[in-house]
DNA sequence: TATTGTTATACTCTATAACTATA
DNA sequence: TATAGTTATAGAGTATAACAATA
């Protein structure tokens, strides 16, 4: 029974190795997204297009100011990746749609962030008690995603 | 027995749990540094000069262009919280010295990192388990920091 | 009037290249 | 000649503000 619980400390070496780990995949997802000459922006975007958006939607989910995504869609849509579609009911709106090829690039990316080694070193029984703990652990910040990873933020 | 164990595909939902332990450190790093009214290369230069370093040796540990360190240090030195030392046996180097000021805003920097209720979700046993599983997950990734995380990094 | 998207602009972060002062 | 540091500059990335089209 230890005594000194009032206030749990930070575990300094858990911040640690969660950074490790974090930094690990971070260079892994670089390497996949210079592999398909996507910046985090736009790597980010389609990642979040996987069910069409409007630019504002875009922006908010991201996180970025509405003016910054003008310039990322342009350069998707150059590259045939993603397509403004004219809202007919409110023709402010421009909805954007994932292209064919944009899909295509798409499942690359996504089965190339998936082939992470990140816990590679754990056996079956080892990534489910992880798992357990980490979800203790992170409580309920659920809205996580790859494409949050992919900015600095702040 | 499993039998698909070939290739250990990632567990995308444990890599998503250290995204979101890393995103919620890296906030609470964000507000303190705010705090401190220290960008986080500020913040960064200023966690490695726990022991002296010369600006080049500064610039290599934080991966920055040796170009970029004039600037951190100038401001760091404006507000007197470092010293540039000109080495008397290489009169090229300057030795980056934290003054007493600086030491005490790294040590209330330091503390404000380590207030982080990153794992004060779990009880002692399992930030023991987590532990040992992180580590072995994170294999011989050693050279990890704070001031590490505080970099976007490429 | 309020909202979507665009443009122009500015600021931060970081790298490259040319320079200086030492060695 | 080579190295430590500085300066000037350029490029990303992102935000703010003013604007046009539409509601």
């Amino acid at each position: 029974m230890k005594a000194t619980k009032a206030v749990p400390e930070t575990d300094v070496r858990l911040v640690e190795l969660v950074i490790a780990l974090f930094d690990e995949f971070r260079e892994h997802a670089n390497s996949c997204m210079g592999g398909f000459d996507l910046s985090a922006a736009h790597a980010a975007a389609l990642l979040r297009l996987d069910t069409p958006l409007s630019q504002r939607e875009l922006a908010d989910c991201l996180k970025y100011d509405a003016s910054n995504i003008t310039g990322i869609v342009d350069t998707l849509e150059q590259r045939g990746l993603v397509e403004r579609q004219v809202d007919p009911a409110d023709r402010r709106i421009r909805r954007l749609v994932v292209t064919g090829e944009g899909s295509r690039v798409l499942a690359h990316l996504r089965k190339c962030f998936e082939e992470a080694s990140l816990v590679g070193r754990l056996d079956d029984d080892e990534r489910s008690q992880l798992r357990v703990l980490l979800t203790k652990a992170v409580g309920d910040r659920s809205n996580t995603s790859w494409a949050h990873m992919l900015r600095g933020r702040r």
